[in-house]
DNA sequence: CTGTTAGCGCGTTCAC
DNA sequence: GTGAACGCGCTAACAG
């Protein structure tokens, strides 16, 4: 027999492993009212009058109680908590988004709860399963396709749900983020302007990022609308890194010298490049065309500066913590859809 | 009245918003066993008769079931959940760490949850006081100085925490981390053995961010035992970037045009400073030396390649986690301080 | 291996 | 403005 030995214990009373929590009910004789008063003075103090406000606040004080987050979550069904599910947490893109949601929601009084699905439908339809099970407030989740599983679950939980980074019809419920087609579209029309007519696409994590697909496909219907050689197509399956831009730079050279512009799936693989390029003696523009994608702070800093399609992602986090607060707070969601946008960044590379 | 007009609603019962989640109780109905066996069945099958598990299995995929991780929670006095808290979301290095820790405790079943203190102590004693309100498993956060309210809350918590990032005595718990003092210990000895002897530090946020401090005087001590100038130090209040290195860069070297080598606090900031001087023609190292700490990536595809005290931050959130996994699944805690050690590179730059 | 009973700590509901 | 009773959905403890 293992029972707590605690003074205060109720006799009979079930302890979990001889901890003793200060509960609502320790706080409430201390402070000689009952535990709902208590309850009220903490979660709608203006329905407690002044003199027992008083009296439990200095209870709560001296007994150092912390209300039980998941006691109150279990009798009000549900918790200031928001999942937030990504594809993968080494991915800058992710990373300033989730800040931005995060530093947006922590303002507010929710938590963030993290979730990474490394791109696998299978995985996030189990960890939507899962986090579903904590009765949270909402949901962000990444992108636009789910398992139908997922949407049919999110359809009809009746919370608010925000997909983000992508933009589309057809989404569960609110929907932030940019078009990628147009992204690709953006920097190829800026190669084409620019005259040049040699250009070749160069990424990675195509077989399993379709948004990163959709950003090349992008670029190869305007190169073909334009009558161009569309289809030269360099890619790694590897996460992007400085060094398989690197790589993509040296092999595309290599196996196509006549090139003469070079877009880039993102600044890191172009920022690479440019390195490269540095070190070699290589000159960009001269020699060679890069564009990127992104508007990282590094691209503003090499030489040449990088132009870039710049896209807020930050800014982004913030929208879709934004959106998903409107609605806890009951205030109308205006905008169930929105397109933060993106931007070319025309500098020195191109 | 707003009553939920489920079919199979027990009368009387109240339910919230018209929601009716599938619980325990439909799935023993439906296989005809008592909830509890549905309980066994899902946390540990093995303790229930493979004809049960069958017949429970199939109840739970027609039904939907997905379990009340809060309910679970409130009535076995814990959820796997592991806080992590760091003072920000902006600085690559916890971010590092995070993912660390989010895939190994993922891997084991365990959600994390986020918190950032900006640097804040109040904010951390809240952050803590409020998470330890999920009754979570255990609990990371950042470094070895917390209010007393913390220490005292989470030392008598008596579940696993880990501090990271710093080493010393006097812990609460576990603690992971690297020696900061030796960090800039070791660039400043390097910097001396390479020849140099006028000698700048140049950093950010050390006026909030004490580890910061404790790698400059660790850098401080040594230039002062070699009996050189040792307070040459530039130092800015926003948060590293590239453009701040620029500054710092190009501060230091007009209010000093004598030195001859630069310890900068981070790999961001040397970074800034060498594409500045790739920019500006100015040779390193023998115009000037630099010196980082990190190890980012980024560092060695600069020209020249930037020398840096590296430390494994992704390692070191694996071990973070992988300490508290220990204790929770009661194998011997071996270790309850780990260093997790750092590594002069030393490259081109000096 | 399976079931019964009794809460976990709080907030909702309804009465005062 | 304050309180009593009840139950949120699940699992620990104990018995069979």
């Amino acid at each position: 027999m293992t029972i707590a030995t605690e003074k205060s214990d109720t006799p009979g009373r079930r302890r979990h492993r001889g901890e003793h929590r200060v509960t609502i009910e320790d706080v409430a004789r201390q402070a000689g009212v009952a535990p709902i008063t208590v309850s009220r003075a903490l979660n709608t103090p203006d329905k407690v009058s002044l003199k027992f406000r008083k009296r439990i606040d200095l209870a709560v004080e001296t007994l150092g109680y912390v209300p039980n987050l998941i006691a109150g979550g279990l009798a009000s069904a549900g918790i200031r908590m928001i999942p937030v599910i990504v594809p993968s947490l080494s991915i800058l893109t992710y990373i300033e988004v989730i800040h931005g949601i995060q530093q947006t929601l922590e303002a507010s009084g929710y938590q963030v709860l993290l979730g990474s699905t490394d791109f696998n439908l299978e995985r996030e339809t189990a960890l939507v399963d899962s986090v579903l099970g904590y009765s949270p407030s909402g949901v962000i989740l990444t992108g636009l396709k789910h398992s139908d599983r997922t949407i049919r679950r999110l359809q009809s939980w009746g919370r608010p749900v925000v997909e983000m980074m992508e933009l589309g019809e057809g989404g569960i419920d609110m929907n932030v983020g940019v078009d990628n087609t147009q992204v690709g579209a953006t920097m190829a029309r800026h190669l084409l302007e620019r005259g040049y007519r040699r250009i070749a696409y160069l990424g990675t994590g195509m077989t399993h990022d379709y948004r990163a697909m959709q950003r090349y496909e992008g670029h190869h219907q305007i190169l073909r609308e334009a009558g161009v050689e569309s289809e030269r197509l360099f890619q790694h399956d590897e996460p992007s890194s400085y060094d398989i831009g690197r790589q993509l730079f040296l092999e595309a050279r290599e196996a196509c010298p006549e090139l003469e512009a070079l877009h880039f799936a993102n600044d890191n693989l172009a920022a690479g490049a440019i390195l490269e390029a540095n070190r070699r003696g290589i000159r960009v523009p001269e020699d060679i065309a890069i564009g990127g994608y992104l508007g990282l702070s590094l691209s503003e800093h090499l030489t040449p500066r990088l132009t870039t399609v710049a896209v807020p992602r930050f800014e982004m986090g913030v929208a879709a913590a934004r959106l998903l607060l409107m609605r806890l707070e009951e205030q109308a969601s205006i905008a169930t859809q929105l397109d933060i946008g993106h931007q070319l960044m025309v500098r020195e590379s191109t």
